[in-house]
DNA sequence: CGTGTGACACGTA
DNA sequence: TTACGTGCCACAC
Protein backbone atom coordinates (compact mmCIF):
# COMPACT_ATOMS: atom_id res chain seq x y z
CA UNK A 1 0.00 0.00 0.00
CA UNK A 2 1.71 2.82 -1.15
CA UNK A 3 0.33 6.56 0.98
CA UNK A 4 0.02 9.47 0.20
CA UNK A 5 3.92 10.59 1.01
CA UNK A 6 5.44 8.05 -0.68
CA UNK A 7 3.10 8.16 -4.07
CA UNK A 8 4.27 12.31 -3.99
CA UNK A 9 8.06 11.53 -3.66
CA UNK A 10 7.87 8.55 -6.16
CA UNK A 11 6.50 10.90 -8.77
CA UNK A 12 8.84 13.66 -7.92
CA UNK A 13 11.81 10.72 -8.26
CA UNK A 14 10.10 9.81 -11.67
CA UNK A 15 9.85 12.74 -13.05
CA UNK A 16 13.90 13.05 -12.69
CA UNK A 17 15.23 13.09 -16.36
CA UNK A 18 18.21 11.32 -16.94
CA UNK A 19 21.59 13.12 -16.28
CA UNK A 20 19.81 14.88 -13.89
CA UNK A 21 19.40 14.01 -10.27
CA UNK A 22 17.80 14.88 -6.95
CA UNK A 23 19.29 14.71 -2.85
CA UNK A 24 16.92 13.36 -0.29
CA UNK A 25 16.72 16.84 0.98
CA UNK A 26 15.77 18.65 -2.24
CA UNK A 27 12.75 16.39 -2.55
CA UNK A 28 11.62 17.10 0.85
CA UNK A 29 12.39 20.51 0.37
CA UNK A 30 10.13 20.66 -2.29
CA UNK A 31 7.31 18.47 -1.47
CA UNK A 32 7.48 21.06 1.59
CA UNK A 33 6.70 17.75 4.24
CA UNK A 34 9.03 14.74 5.74
CA UNK A 35 12.51 15.19 5.96
CA UNK A 36 15.61 13.10 3.75
CA UNK A 37 14.97 10.42 6.26
CA UNK A 38 11.55 9.77 5.44
CA UNK A 39 12.46 10.11 1.15
CA UNK A 40 14.98 7.87 2.30
CA UNK A 41 12.66 5.58 3.56
CA UNK A 42 10.15 5.54 0.85
CA UNK A 43 12.91 4.78 -1.97
CA UNK A 44 14.30 2.08 0.25
CA UNK A 45 10.57 0.17 0.38
CA UNK A 46 8.98 1.23 -2.58
CA UNK A 47 12.43 2.66 -4.88
CA UNK A 48 12.68 -0.56 -6.90
CA UNK A 49 9.46 1.49 -9.31
CA UNK A 50 11.56 4.54 -9.66
CA UNK A 51 15.03 5.79 -10.99
CA UNK A 52 16.10 5.49 -6.93
CA UNK A 53 20.19 5.82 -8.38
CA UNK A 54 18.85 9.70 -9.57
CA UNK A 55 18.66 10.25 -5.90
CA UNK A 56 21.52 10.90 -3.87
CA UNK A 57 22.86 12.32 -1.01
CA UNK A 58 23.31 16.35 -0.87
CA UNK A 59 27.21 14.85 -1.01
CA UNK A 60 27.06 13.67 -4.27
CA UNK A 61 26.98 10.07 -3.11
CA UNK A 62 24.80 7.36 -4.37
CA UNK A 63 23.03 5.21 -1.34
CA UNK A 64 25.25 2.83 0.41
CA UNK A 65 25.24 -1.06 -0.80
CA UNK A 66 23.81 0.07 -4.84
CA UNK A 67 26.98 2.71 -5.51
CA UNK A 68 28.06 0.31 -8.56
CA UNK A 69 24.42 -0.01 -9.59
CA UNK A 70 23.96 3.89 -10.00
CA UNK A 71 27.65 4.10 -10.72
CA UNK A 72 26.49 1.79 -14.19
CA UNK A 73 23.40 3.85 -15.21
CA UNK A 74 25.15 7.38 -14.45
CA UNK A 75 27.69 6.64 -17.40
CA UNK A 76 24.89 5.05 -19.10
CA UNK A 77 22.44 8.06 -18.63
CA UNK A 78 25.60 10.33 -18.99
CA UNK A 79 25.12 12.03 -15.74
CA UNK A 80 28.02 14.42 -14.78
CA UNK A 81 30.61 12.56 -12.40
CA UNK A 82 33.12 14.24 -10.15
CA UNK A 83 34.63 10.49 -9.32
CA UNK A 84 33.95 7.54 -11.70
CA UNK A 85 35.31 5.43 -8.92
CA UNK A 86 34.01 4.36 -5.51
CA UNK A 87 33.51 6.74 -3.57
CA UNK A 88 31.04 7.91 -6.58
CA UNK A 89 30.41 11.30 -6.12
CA UNK A 90 28.26 13.09 -8.74
CA UNK A 91 29.00 16.41 -10.09
CA UNK A 92 25.90 18.19 -8.07
CA UNK A 93 26.42 21.30 -8.99
CA UNK A 94 25.77 20.55 -12.69
CA UNK A 95 23.76 17.63 -12.31
CA UNK A 96 21.37 19.30 -9.48
CA UNK A 97 18.10 19.12 -10.79
CA UNK A 98 15.24 22.09 -9.35
CA UNK A 99 12.34 19.63 -9.34
CA UNK A 100 9.30 18.83 -11.60
CA UNK A 101 8.18 22.55 -11.88
CA UNK A 102 11.60 23.68 -14.25
CA UNK A 103 9.48 21.27 -16.94
CA UNK A 104 6.76 23.68 -17.16
CA UNK A 105 8.43 26.99 -15.82
CA UNK A 106 8.18 29.88 -17.84
C1' DC B 1 5.82 4.23 26.07
C1' DG B 2 11.28 4.33 26.06
C1' DT B 3 15.28 2.97 23.17
C1' DG B 4 17.76 1.88 19.00
C1' DT B 5 18.39 2.31 14.16
C1' DG B 6 18.32 4.28 9.41
C1' DA B 7 19.13 4.56 1.11
C1' DC B 8 20.01 12.14 5.64
C1' DA B 9 21.90 17.09 6.38
C1' DC B 10 24.74 20.45 8.49
C1' DG B 11 28.35 22.60 11.46
C1' DT B 12 32.81 22.19 13.27
C1' DA B 13 37.47 20.23 13.91
C1' DT C 1 39.09 15.99 2.12
C1' DT C 2 37.47 12.84 6.04
C1' DA C 3 35.66 12.14 10.74
C1' DC C 4 32.56 13.22 14.69
C1' DG C 5 28.57 15.08 16.92
C1' DT C 6 23.80 16.81 16.74
C1' DG C 7 19.02 17.52 14.90
C1' DC C 8 15.49 15.64 12.28
C1' DC C 9 11.32 12.17 11.45
C1' DA C 10 9.36 7.48 11.14
C1' DC C 11 9.45 2.70 12.39
C1' DA C 12 10.80 -1.84 14.78
C1' DC C 13 11.48 -3.87 19.21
Amino acid sequence: MLTDYADRVLDVVDAIPAGRVMSYGDIAEYLGEGGPRQVGRVLAAYGGSVAWWRVIHADGTPAPGHDLAALARYQEEGTPLRSSVPPVRVHMREARWPGPDSEGAS
